[in-house]
RNA sequence: GGCGACGUAGCCAAGUGGCCUAAGGCGGCGGUUUGCAAAACCGCUAUUCCCCGGUUCGAGUCCGGGCGUCGCCUCCA
């Protein structure tokens, strides 16, 4: 069955075919890390890690690219004001987001390109530009020509007389027309820069994603990914670029996912509305969030509040206990029929909410075999295809906890009795349990403060 | 102002012309289990899909209008 999915350029869903038969080539559009990554990122890399695993789970071969943006004007903005190195921020918020995905058994990308790493290349990009006539230079910075690009807003849907209509912001004097955009900014006293022909300076945003994914995936390549947030000017203008430049189409599908908002807005960090991933991630499992984003279409807007989190969380138990209570099973036989439904909702533009009901309505039939003295082995072993399938961490899917945790709980517990056995002057049962204890390998010593043990 | 998305049970949320007398989750209610509880499990929980017209043999699903919410229009995942 092929995949069917939204591609924001035709605004129409597409018959998914990639350019190679087996081998497909994504890229997703990261973070500029200039804040700490929050739930809204972590959505929409969420997606991506399962649009990932569903194509390999087809039998593609995936290359998977997820870029940083590391310089930029607000970059530069943030470190000064924090008083730190720009490529010290930009590096501990690039570590925030690699430990958060990995907590959240998001994939590791193939490769994970920064902009810094790609100035040359950038720059010779940015010259072919201006050799074809699609860029010109103005006070040491170089701008892209928008009006020369006769595919202009073909993926956003915006054409440069309504635009026009619409230009709030004051226009930086240097341009020729208000949306041409900067592919290098000319540097500013005390900015980061590198040499050019145009001067010192860096790359403007857009340009860096243009080079980074044709250089890892070349051009045209299948799928690009990212937030509806970045579909104008970002992409538009990747587009733009990259076509003008070389003259071919530059990507296939585009594939966006909706924002996550919070009381109403979009969690942003410029408005200051946003949960920190990291501190999502200390208080509710993993495997939760994912849930709880996994119940929602990636292309609706989802409102965050924390309760949701914590239905998922209670959700999340049902399929804990019910994998508890199966014995464990290896390479079981799956139920077809459900597994058919599955791939009819996955391939139905990424149907998650579909394919999660499928995994309480496995749980269900589970639960009822068990109930009737049968072992629910097809159950299970389907459940746990699509749990896979889905990127939830299976071995994490478990209520009990790691062992050595339990037996300092455990000892807590009948150190606590044995406390009040003694207070209560039963020494001779105080004693029986510190002896049996230590037969086992305890020790025990009671101390002013308290009964500690040694194992 | 321009472009676009959406409005389904107490809440979250699938469903895009007939298997919908509308999935799934949370909550609520009833039951099984239990010394009692908790937990767990099972069952029930929208004659109806924002409102008004229209198309059609047939509409939550298509079209027009209204009301409301949200996103984008060079900070953005």
């Amino acid at each position: 069955m092929p995949l069917r999915v939204y591609n924001t350029l035709k605004k129409d869903y597409e018959i998914f075919s990639p350019i190679n038969e087996s081998q497909v080539g994504i890229y997703m559009c990261g973070m500029t890390v200039q804040d700490r990554p929050h739930l809204g990122h972590m959505r929409t890399f969420l997606f991506g890690d399962v649009l990932r695993r569903y194509l390999e789970y087809k039998g593609f071969e995936i290359t998977y690219i997820q870029n940083f943006t590391d310089i930029d004007d607000k970059i530069i903005e943030k470190s000064r004001k924090e008083g730190i190195d720009w490529r010290a921020l930009g590096d501990k918020n690039e570590n925030e987001y690699l430990e958060s995905a990995q907590k959240l058994n998001i994939k590791p990308a193939t490769y994970y390109p920064r902009a810094t790493q790609f100035v040359e290349e950038i720059i010779e990009m940015v010259q072919l530009l201006i050799e074809k006539g699609f860029a010109y230079e103005s006070g040491g910075s170089v701008y892209f020509e928008v009006s020369k690009f006769k595919g202009y807003g073909k993926l956003s849907g915006k054409n440069l007389e309504d635009l026009k209509e619409s230009f709030r912001i004051e226009s930086d004097p240097g341009k020729k027309n208000p949306f041409d955009f900067a592919l290098w900014k000319a540097q500013k006293e005390g900015e980061p820069y590198w040499y050019s022909p145009w001067g010192k300076g860096r790359p403007g945003w857009h340009i860096e994603c243009s080079v980074m994914s044709a250089h890892f995936l070349g051009q045209p390549f299948d799928i690009h990914m990212g937030g509806q947030d970045l579909i104008f000017p970002h992409h538009e203008d990747e587009i733009a670029q990259a076509e003008a430049a070389h003259n071919v189409q530059f990507v296939r599908y585009w594939i966006h996912s909706a924002p996550m908002l919070l009381k109403g807005e979009k969690m942003s960090k410029s408005t200051g509305l946003y949960f920190a991933a990291k501190e999502l991630l200390e208080q509710y499992s993993p495997e939760s969030i994912r849930l709880f984003i996994l119940q929602k279409h990636y292309r609706s807007p989802a409102e965050y509040m924390q309760e949701y989190l914590d239905e998922a969380e209670r959700a999340l138990y049902r399929i804990k206990n019910f994998l508890e209570s199966t014995p464990s099973i290896e390479n079981g036989v799956v139920n077809e029929n459900y597994v058919e439904k599955f791939q009819r909702f996955m391939d139905d533009d990424l149907n998650t909410p579909a394919a999660v009901s499928l995994i309480f309505d496995l749980i269900r039939e589970g639960n009822q075999k068990l109930a009737n003295g049968e072992i629910p082995t097809e159950e299970k072993s389907t459940l746990l295809l699509l749990l896979e399938v889905l990127g939830f961490n299976i071995s994490n899917l478990s209520t009990k906890k790691p062992e050595v945790d339990l037996i300092k709980e455990l000892m807590e517990v009948i150190l606590d009795v044995r406390q009040l056995l003694r207070k209560n002057k039963h020494f001779q049962l105080a004693d029986e349990i510190r002896e049996k204890l230590e037969q086992l390998g305890f020790k025990i010593k009671d101390t002013k403060e308290g009964s500690v043990f040694e194992f």
